[in-house]
This record gives structure tokens, C-alpha cells and sequence, in this order.
DNA sequence: AACTGTTTTAAACACTTGTTTAAAATCGAT
DNA sequence: ATCGATTTTAAACAAGTGTTTAAAACAGTT
């Protein structure tokens, strides 16, 4: 699958699988080194140390997740199409991904030597002049008048938690595996019609 | 503070409170015993193994959190007003114990062996009239045609993302706990009012 | 072929892990 | 006070942890 990949890089591909399978806690550095056919030294050769390697894991892949939300923002789009099309993404990005919110919420929690270093996100968003269209849109009647947190939270919170939430919910209504991703679909057309009617309400 | 509770009883807090904080994984057997001021060996005495003890709490957790949402469900109050004070409650038993959620999905995702063990619980909501309530709710008009696990999905995922993506949101918004814990009280208004309208839509 | 620096290996390091053992302390009942 | 059962202790167990070491294998250059 990766023979052709760098020692460096193999390890960093079995350590990214193991890391978001099982957690920083919840595996070896010798998992890791056999997942990539390797040596345990080699991860420390490499990498210094199983912290210093799951911090590159972790930033990247917080990276890649708040990185997969940008895209939609600097289209000429009216706002309501943008958003229709960001809860469509952020659907299919979840789907290839499930385990990322989860990962991702999860060592954020527990602080284990990692951390959100990403200042310069806000400033990410702004400048593709989202946080313009909102004011522009509130202002003209349009959007319904809600904080950018509270915004952020509304999109998060429908986008991420029928992932983040599926042995929950699977186990409350016994639902097997393709039941629930079948669930997933419609789910999200209820979650976009939902959002959009709240924060665009024809009056 | 729990002076007067036998061994066992304090072993059984400090494991809560341990568990809870780091996970399974994230902690050891002589943590637990040193928060319980105990011996190690007492922790095998009293709870078999570290494993055991770890699925007692998960599970009194597990029914803890399911069993707050009942409440409410079975008094004589409009659906509408139902779901309003549902998510009243709901907020302030996570403001409460706002770890719960993220144990809860981050053990059942990792499998740590925990898994749903709460086969009744369809049941007990069942019985407390709920389903036949929407039903009805559903078919007079007052209430929008919409899947059983797509409400629980909709209601849990905008009661429970705002307390597991705190660490998330503070981060990309850099807001300071105290910002962070008045934005909940003004989103858990948000929450209920697009909830309600979109559920039960005045024509 | 001999000398480079780099990469990989097996082995060891000191330490922590969950769990067990066997002796000591504690208790209530006689 | 003595017995018997329960509770608590310190110590040990083998296995696993992250990390380091020092030697071996490898590559490329002269």
C-alpha cells in the first residue's frame, strides 16, 4: 500500500492511523513501530518522542479538519447557498472522516501535551470575508441577528455530534451500522433546512 | 468530604472522579488508590480488576446521563413545552457535570471494555409516552413529520456539541472560560427557539 | 577496497503497569 | 483475652512503558 514511502513518512502514516484509532493514551510507541513494519528506536530516531510525534499528528489533523470548513467561505455565493453547501461538505468531509471530531474533541479534553495552536485560524476565516457577509446580511434583515459563536456552535453542533454521537444514538434506538449511515443521509437534510430557516427566516 | 464513607464507597468516588478527568486509558490502578487515600491492592480487593470497576462507573454514567432526560417526559405539558423545558434541564444538568457527555462518547468510541449495556432504555423512554405524544402531535399537524432518531439526533446534537466542542470553539474564537460559559446561556435560548420552530412550525 | 555519514537493529535502561501474595492489623463475638 | 473472619498493608510478580545505547548494515564517494 505505501512500499513506496520514505521510513519517516510510514511511520508517520501507521502513527496517525493507531493515534486516531486508539488515542495518545491508548497505544504503544511499539504499536506504532509495528503498524509501520518498523523498528521501536526508529520513532524516536525520527521523532524524538511519542509526544513530539503525536503532536504533529494531532496539529495536522486539526488542521485538516478546520482547513476542510474554509473552502465554500470565498465563493460569490448568496449566504444561504454558501451555508446550504458548507453543511453538504462538511457531510461528505465527515463521512471519509468519521474518527476526526472524535479524535480531535477528545485530546482536546485531555490536554495530552497537545493543544489548539492555531491563533491565526480566526484571521483564516475572516479574510475570506465571511464574517463581511454575515454583518452585510444581519444588517439588511436578511440573517436573523446571532453572535458568531452562537453561529459557529448552531453549524458545529448539527454538523459534528451525528458523528461524534453514533454508538450513542445506535445504541438507544438499536440501529445497526448501515441503518445509521443511511440515518446520516437525511439527517442532513433536515439539519440544512433547519439551520437555513432559522438563520434565514422569510419573514 | 467523604470522611465517613466505607472503603469501598471512596474507592468508587475517587475512581469516578478519576476516570472521568483522564479516561480509562489516561489513568492507573495507584492513581484511583491515592485519590481514595487507599492502598492499591484494595482497589483489586474491592473490584476485581481495574476493568471491572471502570464498567460499573461507565455504566452508572451511561444511566446517570440517559435517566436526566426522562424526567420530563412523562408530565401532562404540551410537546412544545415539553421539549422547551427538556432543553432547560438538559442545559443545566451538563452545565452540572459538563464532562459527562465527552466520557461518555469518547469511551464508547474506543470500545475500552464499555459498550451500550442499557437494552431497556428505548423501553423505559417508550413507557413514559413520549413516542405516542409526537405521534399524535404528527398527525393533528401541530408537530413537523420527522424520524424518531433524527429528533433525538437534532436535540442531542445541539445540547451536547456545545459542552463536548468547548475546547474547539474557545480555541477558534479565543474566548476565556467565563466568555465561554455565558455564551451557553445565550445559545441555549437560540437553541430552544430554532428547535421549537422548526419542529412545530406555526403555518 | 577503505572511509564516509546515515539508517536500522537488537538489547538494555529505569520505570510504570495491573494484579497477586502472604503477612499484619482490625473487628465482633464468645 | 482468644478466636475467626474480614480488612488493610507492604512487597513482589511478570509484562509493558518510553527512551537510549552501541553496534551493525547500508549507502555513496574517493
Amino acid at each position: 500500500m505505501n512500499k513506496d514511502l520514505s521510513t519517516e513518512a510510514k511511520i508517520k502514516e501507521a502513527a496517525r492511523r493507531v493515534f486516531i484509532a486508539k488515542g495518545f493514551d491508548g497505544c504503544s510507541s511499539r504499536e506504532i513501530a509495528n503498524e509501520a513494519g518498523m523498528n521501536v528506536a526508529l520513532v524516536n530516531y525520527y521523532f524524538r518522542s511519542k509526544g513530539q510525534l503525536f503532536n504533529l499528528i494531532f496539529q495536522a489533523a486539526l488542521e485538516d479538519f478546520l482547513l476542510s470548513m474554509l473552502g465554500v467561505f470565498g465563493t460569490d455565493l448568496t449566504l444561504e447557498n454558501k451555508m446550504r453547501i458548507f453543511i453538504e461538505r462538511e457531510y461528505e468531509f465527515l463521512t471519509k472522516h468519521p474518527e476526526m471530531p472524535g479524535f480531535i474533541i477528545t485530546e482536546l479534553n485531555r490536554g495530552n501535551g497537545c493543544s489548539f495552536e492555531h491563533p491565526e485560524m480566526l484571521q483564516r476565516i475572516s479574510d475570506t470575508g465571511i464574517f463581511q457577509d454575515i454583518l452585510k446580511a444581519q444588517e439588511s434583515g436578511l440573517m436573523r441577528k446571532i453572535d458568531l459563536v452562537s453561529f459557529t456552535m448552531l453549524i458545529m453542533s448539527n454538523c459534528h455530534f451525528p458523528f461524534l454521537g453514533r454508538p450513542l444514538i445506535t445504541g438507544i434506538h438499536s440501529l445497526s451500522d448501515e441503518q445509521y449511515d443511511q440515518q446520516l443521509v437525511v439527517h442532513k437534510q433536515y439539519v440544512t433546512e433547519m439551520l437555513v430557516n432559522y438563520l434565514f427566516p422569510q419573514k
